[in-house]
DNA sequence: GCCACAACGAGAGCACTGCTCTTGCATTTT
DNA sequence: AAAATGCAAGAGCAGTGCTCTCGTTGTGGC
C-alpha cells in the first residue's frame, strides 16, 4: 500500500506521476482479478502484462513479485465481502435478520467471485506466508458476526448457556475481556464454531464437493445452514 | 488405478515388468508427497523426476500428466483420513465416543499431513477438474460421521427435532430414502452442517486463519468444537 | 529359441513462467 | 538548466509442463 503514501506525501498541483500510478496499479488489479476468474491463483504476470500492452517487466515497478499483487487481491477480496455483508446488515433490524443477511451476503458474493472466494478462504498458496496487512481485513467477516451476537446479547436474545471450561476457556475469556465486553467466552466460542460451518457450507457448495446433493435449491440449504449456525451460536427467536 | 489392472490382468511366473511399474509408481507417489509438504500443490514434476535421479519425461510413462500424479495423491489422502477416522471409531463403543474419536482422528492426521489435507480440503487446484475416481473416497469420512449417527438413531440417541420444510428437503428425503433408511432428511441436514464445522475447524487451525486465537489449548478447543457439531446434529448424552 | 511388439528411459526441444538487469526516455526536483 | 528520480522495454536466466524421437529391454506368440 505504498503507493497511498506516495499519493499522500507530496501533493502538488498536478501531481500527473503519482496519479498514473495509482491508475495503474488499480489497472492491474483489475486485470489480474479478470485472470483469476480463469487460472485461478496461479495467474500468469506476464499474461496480465501482455493484457495491458505492456513488458511484463514494468508489472514490477507496481509489485514488487506475483506473491504482492496475490495480497492486493486478497485485500480487496476480503474488504469486499466485508463490504457486502456490512451493507446487507446495516438494512435488519433484528439480530437474526442480520445474521442471515450477512451470511446470504457472503454467499452471494461467493456465487459472483469464486475465484477470490478460493483465494481467501482456500487453501493458502504454498510458500506464501499472508502479510500483517491482510489480517485486518480477514477479521471483518467474523467481527460482523460478532457483533450481531453482541447486539442480541445485551437485548437477552442469546440463550444461557453454562460457562465454557478447560484451558482454552481461559484464553478466550481473555480475549472476551480485551475485546468484547459484551461477550462470554462461550458465546465467542461458539461464534467460531457458527463461523466455521457458514464459511465450510459457501466453500463445499463452491468447489462442488458435497458432490452436488443438493441441486435445485441451494439457497434454501444454505438459508437451514445459516439457521442451524444461528442455533448453534445461541440465537433465539 | 489401472496399473492395478495391469497387475491383476496376468499374474505369470516373473511379470517383473509389472512388479517394477508398480513399484516405482509407489515410489514416485512418495517421493511427490514429499515435494507437496514443502511446495504444496504446485509441486515440479522435474524436481520429482530428479529425485529419483530419473528424466523428467520418463514420469510422463507412469502419470500423463502432473494433474493425474496430484489426483493419485489426493485418492491415497482421502483414503488415507478415511482409514484413520475408521480404525479410531471402531475401538469405540458409544455413538458419542465415536464421533469424537472420528473427529479427532481426522485433526490429527491434517496436523501430521497439512499439506494433504490442504489438497483435499482447500481450494481446488485452478483448472483441475477432479475425476469420478475421487468422489467415492471423498464421501468416507462423512458417510462415517453420518453412519455413527444412524447407530445413534436406532437407539434414540438423537434428539427428536421438526422435520425439514422446504424444496431442498425433499432433496434430502429421497437421499435418505435411497441410501440411508434409518436417517431423516433433518438429519442428513445436520450431519451435513457438523461436517461443515469439523472441516472448518481443522483448515483454520491448519491453515492459521484464526490469527493464532487459541494458542495453548487447541486440542481441547477442537473438542469443544466436535462436542458443538454433535449438538448440532442432534447427538445427545 | 526367436522375433515382433510393446513398454521404457533418456535427451532434445517448445512454449511458457517469475524475476533481474541494463538501457534509454520522461518527469520531477533542485 | 541540471541532477535525480520514475518508468517502460528488452534481453536474459533458471525453471516449468509436456511432446517427440531414438535407442534399449523385457514380454507374449509362434
Amino acid at each position: 500500500m505504498w503507493h497511498t503514501d506516495l499519493m499522500s506525501e507530496k501533493v502538488t498541483a498536478t501531481n500527473l506521476r503519482a496519479r498514473v500510478r495509482a491508475e495503474m496499479t488499480d489497472e492491474i488489479k483489475t486485470v489480474a482479478r479478470r485472470h483469476l476468474a480463469t487460472d485461478g491463483a496461479n495467474l500468469s504476470l506476464r499474461a496480465v502484462a501482455r493484457d495491458l500492452g505492456m513488458a511484463s517487466s514494468a508489472v514490477y515497478r507496481y509489485f514488487a513479485s506475483r506473491d504482492e499483487l496475490l495480497t492486493a487481491l486478497i485485500i480487496d477480496a476480503y474488504n469486499a465481502v466485508g463490504d457486502e455483508a456490512e451493507r446487507a446488515v446495516a438494512e435488519q433490524e433484528t439480530p437474526l435478520g442480520m445474521w442471515l443477511a450477512a451470511g446470504h451476503a457472503a454467499r452471494e458474493w461467493a456465487l459472483a467471485n469464486p475465484h477470490e472466494w478460493a483465494l481467501i478462504y482456500g487453501s493458502p498458496v504454498p510458500g506464501y506466508a499472508a502479510p500483517r496487512d491482510t489480517v485486518e481485513p480477514a477479521t471483518r467477516f467474523m467481527l460482523l458476526l460478532g457483533a450481531t451476537l453482541a447486539k442480541a446479547n445485551v437485548t437477552g436474545g442469546i440463550a444461557d448457556r453454562p460457562p465454557l471450561t478447560g484451558r482454552f476457556a481461559e484464553e478466550l475469556a481473555a480475549i472476551a475481556g480485551a475485546y468484547f465486553p459484551e461477550l462470554t467466552a462461550r458465546i465467542i466460542a461458539d461464534t467460531i464454531a457458527a463461523f466455521f460451518q457458514i464459511c465450510g457450507a459457501i466453500s463445499f457448495e463452491l468447489f462442488g464437493q458435497l458432490n452436488n446433493t443438493i441441486e435445485d435449491d441451494r439457497r434454501g440449504f444454505f438459508d437451514y445452514q445459516l439457521r442451524s449456525a444461528a442455533r448453534l451460536a445461541g440465537l433465539t427467536e
